[in-house]
DNA sequence: ACGCAGCATTGATGCCGGCTATGGACCGGA
DNA sequence: TCCGGTCCATAGCCGGCATCAATGCTGCGT
């Protein structure tokens, strides 16, 4: 459950006090006369009259002097109403900032926004999205976090990010999950192993050992040995930390592993090193989707990021000089042909 | 008329805005929970949900983010509520304020008060009444003006000042009088004069030159001209601008006048230079009273300040060796047998 | 003495916020 | 998969209170 801060509280005795009766008592103070207060106000004058009779009588002070000469304020009057000024006066701030908050939300996308990645994505994906991003929407501020998946799902659930880059499948109870676009995997090996090894670039003809994973809890890592159909057990020991240093492991002729096709930089300071090559079928890759709470407030706003992103994918070449498969636009799809698998995906709308 | 002073004035718009509504969001944003927010806000569940939607439909804000792992607050519900505080904050202020006032009410006489006198009595009588006042009203703050009858009505009904001791007859149109104690004349003249001349010190035989009055606008002067029956046109150009400074013109031999009995120090460093003389007749001097506008509130106030003045004024010792008349008490009456003469003297409430 | 200006009072009216009861979505356990 | 529990939303009704138009009252000026 949510954490439930135990904050100093108001005394809750405001004892009925509305900013209206302030108003009023503000109008009189000013125009010395109910009348014109009551003008100002856009009330009868009885009903400002008898408002402020009320609050005298609630507060026990007199605030006027009635008279036919005209209307006094009496010297606790006068400290009220400096106080009364300084209550609307942030009450209307409150509503200036409320007034500027929903224009802000005139524009599909504007003000702060917590997006989340999973390791094997966010660092090559935030890079291609954050110019045009700008350049769309100037008014979107970004916080960027990278972790794994529970984390990720976590953090969204508790409302600590709004939306996450994650590849499925999740659990998506209570999400909304949009696909992105499909990323490929290729396989990463040294130039100097045997070419044999490598030669038909089938699953099955993936070498018994060598497999470099990366730690418990990464997606790509559960992804990679569902692909090889084999259990951690053979190459235990065998991982890295993060992707950079996997392919690094991977250069040194430390084994192969396979990788997703983002990760791989244009050009790559590895290209002598590391040989990454493409698998024979094209769905041998993963599905990366964005999540929000089915909860959350503006939809459109996640759906909005969502196109962008699908349109920004759609432009993006490989390494291998291929481009991604767009997940639902009417491009040719050249990975991912069945769609994005896994149990849970969400009801939209 | 009262001044309208034409102030910034507020957009008006606060949009129906209540307290009440600023309390309900900021209990959810604590609790994170609707029920317990109702709960600590004394209403039904419902009740407070339906003004929470209604308040984030008015300002076209979605504040909350309703799920049912828990309530979340939204970014743009983060910074209103922020708002929200500020502004329950300052009303508990103006709440607090109130009542401090309220209880301050409680003493008979507390906070800022503002005195007016005339100028021919002030001086004398302030320094009497400090220390009494003090002891007896710890909490009072006084604020005390010397100006003539004129200006002293003026900044009465312009509330301006909240009382005023002044002498009878005034024009009292909407105000309270109430009589205090009643100050005799004195003659004073230069010792050197010839006996003769203030031997009986009736009104018939003052001298018929030498006279020096105040300037215009000071009642005593309207007084003592009313007493000698004559017009100033005798000796015009004989005036002084201050009571001091007209017993210093006596004292250098400049002429005669008649002094309001309090004025008199004692000890007298002009003892030697002047003589101070008592009327034969008892109801020579003046009535000092004390005047606030009838519709001030808390009348009990003034009231009760007349009384202490009235006791005070009992004990005080004249430089004849004789003592005030009272006004109303039932003390043995020296002076002044027949109460404060003029017309206007108004109704008590 | 009359008229006027200005705040207070009155009684009718309608909105609005409150409550109880119920609905519906979601979650967790069997 | 069903069931019960939790929690917020909805429906219907009710009562109070703010509002208004009309009138009263008081004090001042002429």
């Amino acid at each position: 459950m949510l954490r439930v801060r135990h904050e100093p509280v108001f005394t809750m005795t405001l004892a009925g006090l509305s900013l209206r009766d302030l108003e009023y008592v503000v109008a009189v103070a000013d125009l010395h006369h109910f009348g014109k207060a009551a003008e100002r106000c856009a009330v009868s004058q009885p009903s400002l009259s008898i408002q402020i009779r009320r609050l005298e009588e609630r507060l026990a002070i007199t605030l006027f002097e009635r008279s036919a000469r005209g209307v006094l304020l009496t010297p606790d009057g006068k400290r009220l109403v400096a106080q009364a000024r300084i209550v609307l006066q942030e009450a209307q701030r409150f509503i200036d900032l409320a007034q500027g908050l929903a224009q802000g939300q005139a524009d599909l996308l504007s003000g702060p926004l917590r997006l989340g990645a999973i390791p094997t994505l966010g660092p090559y994906l935030f890079p291609r999205l954050l110019r045009p991003l700008r350049q769309a929407f100037p008014r979107l501020q970004l916080i960027l976090h990278e972790v794994r998946t529970q984390d990720l799902l976590e953090q969204l659930r508790a409302g600590e990010i709004d939306a996450a880059f994650l590849s499925p499948p999740v659990d998506a109870h209570g999400l909304v999950l949009e696909p992105l676009f499909f990323e490929p995997f290729l396989l990463a090996h040294s130039p100097g192993a045997a070419a044999a090894d490598f030669g038909r670039l089938t699953l099955d003809s993936l070498p018994a050992e060598g497999l470099i994973l990366l730690e418990e809890g990464h997606c790509l890592r559960d992804q990679a040995l569902l692909l090889c159909s084999r259990r951690p057990a053979g190459s235990a020991g065998r991982h890295a930390t993060s992707l950079d240093t996997l392919r690094h492991m991977v250069a040194a002729g430390e084994g192969w592993s396979i990788l997703p096709a983002l990760c791989i930089p244009d050009p790559d300071p590895l290209r002598d090193l590391l040989r990454q090559t493409p698998f024979d079928r094209p769905d041998v890759g993963r599905w990366i989707s964005l999540a929000w709470r089915a909860s959350s407030p503006r939809p459109w706003q996640f759906r909005t990021l969502a196109a962008l992103v699908m349109d920004c994918a759609a432009g993006w070449c490989l390494a291998d000089g291929r481009r991604l498969g767009r997940a639902m636009g009417g491009g040719v799809e050249e990975y991912g042909a069945e769609g994005p698998g896994g149990e849970g995906q969400e009801a939209r709308g």
